[in-house]
DNA sequence: ATTCTATTGTATCAATTCGTGACAATAATA
DNA sequence: TATTATTGTCACGAATTGATACAATAGAAT
């Protein structure tokens, strides 16, 4: 997301109500920013250091809208923040930046603008968590189709991975780990062997 | 911990300074209760939901320490627990309960008092934690002394994990995981071969 | 000193898993 | 009908793991 009238860049984020569930704010926000819902979202880190809060570009986002910092004087104190990621696929979804911010888009993660504040760290902490164990959180995830081939599922292994994988062997392994129910071909291809159509169990 | 003049058990907490550190508050806490320091601590996840306070026990324990619910509000209304672990050795550290509470001391995981509000299910997530990728978290633990026998070592992950495992397959494993130095044997057991003392090495 | 006993460090071997290459079975196209 | 690219599976050696065996102790008991 990019702030009105600057050129300062953050992860899209909010606040959490009084009396609201810390998971519905999620929620709430992720629907807000993207429509989606019923989505698993995965709490990986709290972030809580006194000085990650810089006043001055909050204030500055402040001014820059034409609200007063001295009314907003809360939204500058420090806070601390509980991210979340979800695996969805970003085709699927147009984000929509909110009243204060001009544009809320996508990035490439080896393409990032410079954040604010430690948003850099807290991408870097959420790319950590998800690549361990990677195996049943893909599972819970929203990125692939509801039915996806052996072929996709080992491109979304290999996208967070950020490596190549062994074609026979992925397949074994994850034919393996009991996790894929296997489906009817998917005939849409090209000119060669149609591949089978995998879904992920319903988790027990 | 249990409060005064209640069967109120609770793990032990406590609240985060307007403009301090989270993990400082959390190591300001561990010292306070155990007189620990330098203990490495691991945020495992942060509990959020707006119903998991219950006003009336913490009325309770204020009344029942002679301290009118009226002036301290503020410990009635609605928190987030940002939770840690650390695993260090029970036997080092005499916990000390805290002006509302007439006693903090250890108990077996299996053999909890009911706690208030979701305190079980924070110890049951931070055992699930605990138990994935244990290599790595032990060597960061202060669970064991600096120097301990493949034994020890072993009788360390039987009690997180809660199995048996097989001597010399562990022994192989832990030795092939290339996180061990071997320093000299300890001579101080009974009628038999003395056994190697090992420590972790030094993080990369 | 000598024998005995329990524990420890390795070796061994079978069972299992994994990396790698090969190959037959397709779907569409030419 | 031949061609082409991709897919599912097999096959085989390499590496890892489970399980048993055994020699090397350190101290205690004779």
């Amino acid at each position: 997301m990019e702030y009105h009238n600057t050129s300062v860049f953050a992860l899209p984020g909010g606040f959490v109500q009084k009396n609201e569930h810390l998971n519905d704010a999620v929620r709430r926000g992720l629907k807000e920013r993207t429509g989606l819902d019923n989505i698993h979202l995965e709490q990986f880190y709290t972030f809580g250091d006194a000085d990650r809060n810089n006043a001055e570009p909050m204030r500055t986002i402040l001014l820059n809208n034409g609200l007063a910092p001295e009314k907003y004087a809360w939204m500058l104190e420090r806070f601390i923040s509980v991210a979340y990621y979800a695996l969805i696929n970003y085709k699927d979804v147009v984000p929509q930046p909110d009243a204060l911010s001009d544009s809320c888009r996508w990035y490439p993660v080896n393409a990032l603008p410079p954040l604010m504040m430690d948003h850099t760290r807290i991408v870097e902490k959420a790319l950590q968590t998800l690549r361990d164990n990677l195996d049943r959180k893909l599972a819970r995830g929203n990125m692939l189709p509801p039915k996806f081939t052996m072929k996709e599922l080992q491109q979304a292994y290999e996208a967070i991975l950020d490596t190549k994988l062994l074609r026979t062997t992925f397949q074994r392994r994850m034919l393996s780990l009991n996790l894929l129910e296997r489906h009817e071909k998917q005939f849409l291809g090209g000119a060669h062997k149609a591949p089978y159509l995998y879904s992920f169990k319903v988790e027990k």
